[in-house]
DNA sequence: TGCACTTTGGCAACAGCGTTGTTTAAGTGG
DNA sequence: CCACTTAAACAACGCTGTTGCCAAAGTGCA
């Protein structure tokens, strides 16, 4: 069944109070290890359908190709890739083509927002394999709640891994196309799933993502303190990793392919964002980083609700409210250039259900200040503004990322 | 003479085409020997004149105590570190304290300020060994500043090694303490001084910090483009690395023990900041992160000589200008609150000629509006506020961190 | 003073990592 | 059909950190 754990199957001692690896930061070869597996397994994800020939993981990662040979061939046998065709020839043995097994692992990711629920699982390349939404009430109560998810989370993957059999037959091994003549398009041939690596849950406000504690959830203050991934990791029985919606989302957006460094700008019924910054996600310390609707624009401007004057937030959603969806891009724009400017990003993604409703409006004013500052600043090259891809299920794809993540050496700090 | 080269002699093959490291991320054996060593003198340099045992350093890092006997004989053999003294015993054999060895390397460290340069000479542990203010013209051509750039570092380096030698009497090789017992003191036994590691370059105004070019030096169109790094390292035979003076600073004080987040805030003829994240200096891609001084606090305020309107530097500069040191504190806290909450950091250091004139003032007008913001935003306690230490030289000494940082395993993006 | 005990740290043997040199496999082109 | 090219496996190697063992150097009690 191959377990999943990068570092390899570990056959020899492993016995006794062998550290891992990131103890105080030392490179063990254990760490050495697994940090060029996953390395290898990064590329190939991100290489997709396509696949990398050994020769090109090579020449990306530094490594010498035998090395290469050896690191795919453990992959090879815990069945995270498989050998998919070949390429075209260039005048000798024509490159072997390596894929990621998408089968070879899933994770759930949950978005629990503030009155829906929604549950996606996904393969080891992060496509969905099956989704849930429904109803979620944060008010009824920590066991109602947990019931709830626990039963969404269940559902969902018994759901699929009964269609995944359907679709196949059954007594399916975990190695596709091992060896054999796959080629190019080894379509259509999804196997049994294996174990479910963890849960992803997202969830709006301030949280502590180390600790996997709840703070101050707007509204429901019976959730101040509440352990959320401790709790629903007895209940599931698997890992379970907790962060802001907003992390989750940015998160999704970086392993999708986005640039190493830049902003995604959630506007819904709040405004927050997330940060990715030398291809990592930015938490802080306390997970508290991402506060952009409080920032100041506005020196002794209107009273928010968090009690400052002139927050972002407040000016931009009273744009909306009034209908003024040009002010509320501009004021947005502003805080989004402050942003740009303080941390020099290439890129600023918006996304959320107040976005959603206007977004070229949106695209078009939030562009238009940060080409304005771009030009009298002056360093070049405006910043890009897009909407951010996915649309309503980010948050979810993303949460599921907070589990298949690390396999591919993304740390989550 | 023991090469500072962390890595080691590498007296095997390394002849054709070696990948050092670095490549494309893969770890290379190389490159886990390098990252371990500097791991470990890392630990060593924050622990100064104390010291650490092998094993408290085997604790720390992760790794096995024979793992560390064995890279610390290797930094030994290289005169990089030094047995000094043993700690009490605690019922068997004491401890042998491992110390850094100072003089096994000293790096520059310049600062062009507008109107004057300094440049420091500093040790190993990054302290100053010997200093050189000079009056600065940058409108006199590039070639007459370089040619007093490199003046004053040939100067400063000849100057502190007669003092050295002086100081020695001669003949001295660079192994300190070897074996023998020095005593728990080894003080004023300072050696010849090994060949300098390179120069650091601190400036104010945008520039690339990746390839070493000005940009835009603010009143000195002659300096756009002009590629200072490689322009002084021909000059001078030595690495040059050439960075913003808020970053070099923030460098400078996040080696100096400050925690893994904080915002270095300079407030001088301009506003900037240097931000640290995760311990690592943030630069962003173009060395345009800090860009703090143009961020707009002011909807539709008081235009900036920069274009844009209501910008936190010319708020505060006006503020200061008609007197209003609150006032200039209050804006410059709000800005700091934003930079903050977005970043989630732990603390914020405030430096600059302008806040060097007034700092009770500053520091308790700044804290004052983070406190009321950390009580209504909640999360906790309050984020502090202090002067940042080091004083006109902090810059200087950041710079040199430059050269020396990455030997300590803090790599410069 | 002497012996038992504890702890440190070097020495030697070892497994595992990536590297190098060589061989085999699998194509292209004349 | 054969020379040539390129890819990838195999074998030997050097170097890494690890493990087992032992000398060194203290403490503490008889």
């Amino acid at each position: 069944m191959a377990g999943i754990r990068v570092g390899g199957p570990g056959r020899g001692g492993g016995g006794s109070g062998s550290r891992g690896g990131g103890g105080g930061g030392g490179i063990n070869l254990l760490a050495l290890r697994s940090h060029n597996a996953a390395l290898l397994l990064e590329l190939l994800r991100r290489a997709g359908r396509v696949g990398l020939s050994r020769l090109e993981l090579a020449e990306r990662t530094g490594l010498t190709p035998q090395a290469v040979s050896k690191i795919t061939a453990r992959l090879r046998e815990d069945g995270l890739v498989a050998e998919a065709g070949r390429q075209a020839s260039t005048g000798g043995k024509p490159r072997t083509v390596l894929r990621l097994v998408p089968e070879a692992g899933h994770a759930v990711g949950l978005h629990a927002d503030r009155d829906e629920l929604r549950a996606v699982l996904v393969d080891l390349t992060g496509a969905v394999v099956a989704e849930r939404r429904t109803a979620l009430d944060l008010g009824a109560g920590a066991d109602a709640v947990l019931a709830a998810v626990v039963g969404a989370v269940r559902g969902l993957v018994e759901e699929a891994r009964g269609v995944t059999k359907a679709r196949v037959g059954e007594g399916t091994e975990a190695r596709a196309g091992e060896g054999t003549e796959a080629g190019a398009e080894g379509d259509g041939g999804p196997v049994v799933l294996s174990g479910i690596l963890g849960v992803g849950v997202a969830m709006p406000g301030p949280l502590d993502h180390t600790h996997g504690v709840l703070h101050r959830v707007t509204g429901f203050p019976e959730w101040d303190g509440f352990p959320l991934r401790d709790a629903l990791a007895r209940r599931l029985g698997v890992p379970v990793v907790l962060d802001k919606d907003t992390n989750a989302a940015a998160l999704g957006l970086a392993v999708a392919g986005e640039p190493g460094a830049f902003a995604y700008v959630h506007l819904g019924t709040g405004l927050g964002a997330g940060l990715v910054l030398g291809g990592a996600v930015h938490r802080g310390v306390r997970t508290g980083a991402g506060e952009f609707g409080h920032q100041v624009v506005q020196l002794d401007g209107p009273v928010c609700p968090c009690g400052n004057r002139g927050c972002v937030e407040a000016l931009c959603l009273a744009a909306v409210a009034r209908g003024d969806v040009d002010e509320a891009a501009r004021v947005l724009g502003e805080a989004a250039a402050n942003l740009v400017g303080l941390l020099d990003i290439d890129l600023v993604l918006l996304g959320g259900r107040t976005v959603a409703a206007e977004p070229e409006r949106f695209v078009r004013g939030v562009g238009a200040v940060l080409d304005a500052r771009a030009r009298r600043g002056g360093a070049g090259s405006p910043v890009p503004v897009r909407i951010a891809p996915g649309g309503a299920r980010a948050v979810a794809e993303g949460a599921a990322q907070l589990l298949l993540a690390p396999l591919f050496g993304r740390a989550q700090e």
